[in-house]
DNA sequence: GTGGTCTAGACCACG
DNA sequence: GTGGTCTAGACCACC
């Protein structure tokens, strides 16, 4: 289900937990639905169980999934993010934007770039 | 000039990087003009001077800033970014976006947010 | 392994980013095989680790290694240059064959030699 | 006379250095022929006595120019390089060329591209 | 004075 | 155990 890249910078714990996040926003995994246990998830990312298990309890302090003890794990219906971490990701979003108009990106090929990401996003959800 | 939070998670010497960055994007640094030298920089940051140096090195790979033994670093005029760069740049803004809509952002609100912030630094610039 | 002449002028970390690069370029590290790690090869070099961590990342930044948080540093498969890298080497070469000519070599001679070292490593490949 | 690029990541000494080698190497100085003075060259290309006298210094010990005293410098007529000279610059050719073959550069191209140096430089000898 | 390199040793994040 | 970051302090090359 999620395609993990060692040659990415970014912690294979990360990139689990980004990858369960997309799971959910393209509604592969629905509001309440189990997920996958530690172990078999492990086994079939061929991954440390301990990296899976971070993954779990990083999208469990994001509210975006919620653990029932000798159950398993399930898909949190609100997504309630704290403004704090709104304005974090708006500030990334201004960072970013800053540097590929300072690189000479047109702005037109960039706002129609963002709308199409956008409208897809909203599309799956 | 530049605020340096030990808390966040990016190491020192990025934040450094990034600072520098938007200093020469919003025009406080203009080309051909000289940075601070290392030494100097490191005490106003209380900060090794090879972080600082680490930073100036990034930034002279990136073709920011350029280098002269014996007399100091100074803004580069050409910006020329790799098309790597750009690629980055694009993933990163389309990972963010996906999320904040996944929060529930507004598309118009995220729009007009990301048009200001466009016009901004092109007039900036 | 790798030879280190401290009477070179060349700083020790390109010595070892030179050196590990003909490796891989003679074949004797394949792709996605390992590297020795940071502290071992440093110890084996009598050299500090940062140096090697140094050659690394140099390594790194010019896509010919990737590294692995916690793993270890591998040999990567796309070895694609900038367009940048390329006209400098070119440059390099044009250097170095003006001098050897003005030093009176002759010009079949040297062809002879450098149509030998093309399709030597040509055929390693 | 000589272009010094401040950006360029060589000493500037070195630069002066290679600088008077190509015009000897061009012909646009002859053996004999009187070298500007230190001063009067320092003034002309903007830059530290020290830094030219650098330079004659260099190109003295490799027999390039001869300083006669209380006069000045003039072209050496023997490019007599040494042995050792030769088989460095052979060294630096050969390693150049197996980075480009390495970065997938067409062997016909570099073979041409290194023929016209050749002849270049021994035309304008 | 400037940047650049190297060492020694500490600490953290990752799996 | 792996890589990555940071500090402290030394030494060199350059101008």
């Amino acid at each position: 289900m999620i395609k993990l890249d060692y040659k990415d910078s970014r912690p294979i714990h990360e990139q689990i937990t980004q990858g369960i996040k997309e799971l959910i926003m393209c509604g592969a995994l629905k509001v309440d639905e189990q997920l996958p246990s530690v172990r078999d998830f492990a086994v079939s990312l061929t991954v440390n169980p301990n990296t899976v298990q971070r993954a779990y309890k990083n999208l469990e302090a994001e509210n975006i999934i919620y653990s029932v003890k000798g159950k398993g794990n399930f898909v949190s219906g609100d997504s309630n993010a704290s403004h704090a971490t709104i304005t974090k990701l708006y500030d990334a979003l201004s960072g970013t934007l800053r540097e590929l108009v300072f690189y000479g990106e047109d702005k037109e090929k960039i706002l129609s770039f963002l709308d199409r990401i956008i409208t897809e996003t909203e599309e799956r959800k």
